[in-house]
DNA sequence: TACAATTAGGGTAATTAGGGCT
DNA sequence: ATTGTCCTAATTACCCTAATTG
């Protein structure tokens, strides 16, 4: 292999990315929640040059997982 | 070494250029909004004979970099 | 030369950021 | 305390045609 290939840029170092919106839909919040949640660092966030944010689609989907994994159990109530 | 390899001319200046939609796939943004930046001289471009931008993968890797994790770790809750 | 895919332009919608407020 | 909504300004996305690329 002696020069790269143009797939070869996405694999580089790189994941998949989602938007704000993208991320809302999936956790049924605001986007403007998932802003929150980025600016308390409760998830990291990637900034394009304009000031948009960008979010690590691996990052999101294991925190989905751990959602499912805790809201499973139902609180007793007396 | 008499002649040189298609490796070596990479890395004769050495700066692998992206298209505008290998950037734009790494920003995850539209390759126009890619434009966009480059226009307004917040990334570097170069310009091919027929007028298309290319872009430095060093830099855009680099501003990817220094872009990501704007968050710190999550504090510790108690 | 011809071809498919990408890009440069310009214009017009749709998201997003940020603050404040309920 | 967290989330949702209203507002404005800024950024980005999608529409088109013509030109460049490989």
């Amino acid at each position: 292999m002696a020069v790269p290939t143009s797939a070869m840029v996405q694999s580089g170092n790189n994941e998949r990315l989602l938007t704000p919106g993208e991320v809302a839909s999936l956790f049924r919040v605001d986007p403007k929640t998932v802003t929150r949640w980025a600016s308390a660092g409760r998830i990291g966030s990637i900034r394009t040059p304009g000031g948009h944010r960008r979010f690590r689609e691996s990052e999101v989907r294991t925190m989905l997982a751990e959602l499912t994994s805790e809201a499973t159990v139902a609180p007793t109530r007396p």
